[in-house]
DNA sequence: TTGTAGGCGTTATCAA
DNA sequence: TTGATAACGCCTACAA
């Protein structure tokens, strides 16, 4: 009992393959006795269309490549959560793959994706050169997500973390803080850059004079932001907040200042970045700067199908928000 | 300036398209000329093979899916990450899809990677009726994640949820604990069943009778720990400990304690299941057994490939583990 | 060692 | 409205 064709649909059906496909792509009319008849030759034969042949055949394979840097972080989870979504109910299935923030596998990753003759791609961050993105997008519908390259912008869909900072920054000083540290992510990423410049346009627009011994170089994971937490409490340097550049490293900062007995918010301030979903649970729950992820996601899905059926597209206003939680508090003086 | 094709190579490289084939495959002894000048041509061209029509013509699509049921979650996130780190390198790829906990859309997920020919299927947890399960099994190579399957046990790859809960439960009787509380996780899976189990015996073994009224059902999410922990407090019970049925749910338990004032260890000791890469982070740090889930996924995904190449496999011995950190403490009385 | 020819399952073109 | 027939790009006997 092999795997039913469309011939042996046909067949049973007694009518001719071409006519079977028709039916089943709704590509032109066909008798009503015929459709029963093919209806109940599928359904007596459990066939179901090789989505392979038929790629080939129309030389598209109904797919869409989706490269992400790190598939088991909750941050790229959710935006894969999102484009999922987006694609639920259109003929595209996802294909993820991961890059892991290397270049060189990025560039392995794309190969084996356009060997697969994805329809389309959807690329999260990570460190492909801008011309070879051009290049790409040349060929087949390009999104980019949380990275930049020129002359993509349209093509680009990212939230504002300049602002996000700003904003976090703002609500730290509302509070009455001035000495105010910051933890960056990896610098040599854009959105960390970001972040950095909305921490010092903050400081300037409230002229509270930066301080270069407040700022330290985090690498975005949990470690580093205990790590950096530990150098700055060494360091001997006055702060009665934290801005940090994500809450990866935000949950690190609160267990050391645990195992320093500081409290927050009592003692010191948090404010982090990205709001996973796990930052409504710390203790105590943090403040932070929601990036709608997910929302990513599904709008860089929903453009992806915009750009495969030859429309055009726009992308939302996704903008970042502040979450106020526990972890901030007026400044005790 | 289309894509080439074998075809475009032979042409350029002045031999015949098999002759290209048999080079790409080795399937064959060829001349180092013509070798060298196909490969000349394939550079030249940019060729690259086109993996669907390969896949059509070999009947077999180089590709494995996966459903999980969850992509977003830290738990199928780290087990996709185990899986796609097995399959690196060999000529398959990982196809993901999402059956949300839901038997429908995880009937229908398996339905689209049949439908793309994959080779062979990892299902991750699920609800799937061990009855489809035995069927799928017999037309390809299956292998069962966190779920069990009747008729199917050499295909599953478990640990011993029971032995982990036991472990739990025993620190926690060992530190002096007695009126242990217990959160059960969503009981239509069958992980939660053994945990409780595992409760149940360690409290029977240390003769510590089982109060009916320490237990309350969560679902595995944040929000129900947290609700469940507030059931509990409010219920009046006396309980010094709670082992709860995952670490999203310690989570909330944590929140809802500091919330109420008490303190983690001191207060209310805790105990997690998984070992989530947060629970290292959380204040204070999540006493938890530790399910090794990359390793899991590794272990799949080398499982698959054995099965793929027709060869034999053993699951390697995974043991879960408690891991002993700062949420535990002995009863103060 | 190499080329020719047929086939994988489907769609699309062209007559009928 | 329907049915042959020829692709789609590649692989693999079979023949040379």
């Amino acid at each position: 009992m092999e795997k039913p064709t469309i011939a042996h649909v046909a067949q049973v059906a007694g009518v001719s393959p071409s006519t079977v496909s028709r039916i089943l792509n709704g590509t032109a009319r066909v008798t009503p006795q015929k459709q029963a008849a093919v209806h109940r030759a599928i359904a007596q034969l459990g066939y179901q269309p090789n989505v392979i042949a038929q790629g080939l055949a129309r030389g598209r394979s109904m797919s869409v490549g989706v490269l992400v840097q790190d598939i088991s972080s909750p941050f790229f989870g959710s935006i894969l959560h999102g484009i999922e979504k987006a694609l639920q109910g259109s003929p595209y299935q996802p294909v993820f793959i991961d890059g892991h923030w290397r270049a060189d596998q990025e560039d392995a990753a794309i190969s084996v994706l356009m060997g697969r003759q994805v329809d389309a791609l959807i690329i999260v961050g990570g460190t492909v050169s801008d011309v070879r993105l051009r290049e790409i997008a040349a060929h087949l519908p390009l999104i980019l997500l949380g990275r930049k390259a020129e002359g993509l912008e349209r093509r680009t869909l990212r939230v504002n973390h300049r602002q996000g900072a700003y904003l976090a920054m703002r609500h730290l000083i509302d509070l009455g803080h001035t000495r105010i540290a910051h933890i960056t992510g990896d610098e040599t990423h854009p959105d960390a850059r970001d972040r950095l410049d909305g921490y010092l346009a903050a400081l300037e627009d409230a002229r509270i004079p930066f301080d270069p011994r407040l700022l330290v170089h985090g690498d975005f994971h949990e470690a580093s932001g205990q790590h950096c937490a530990e150098a700055l409490l060494e360091s001997g340097q006055r702060f009665s907040a934290i801005f940090v550049g994500n809450d990866q490293m935000a949950y690190g900062v609160q267990l050391a200042l645990y195992r320093h007995g500081l409290r927050v918010p009592d003692d010191v301030s948090l404010v982090g970045f990205d709001d996973q979903p796990f930052s409504a649970y710390t203790v105590p729950p943090l403040t932070t700067v929601r990036q709608p992820t997910t929302e990513m996601g599904l709008a860089a899905g929903h453009a992806v199908l915009k750009l495969l059926e030859g429309e055009d597209f726009v992308f939302p206003d996704l903008e970042v928000r502040l979450m106020l939680r526990d972890s901030t508090a007026r400044l005790q003086r």
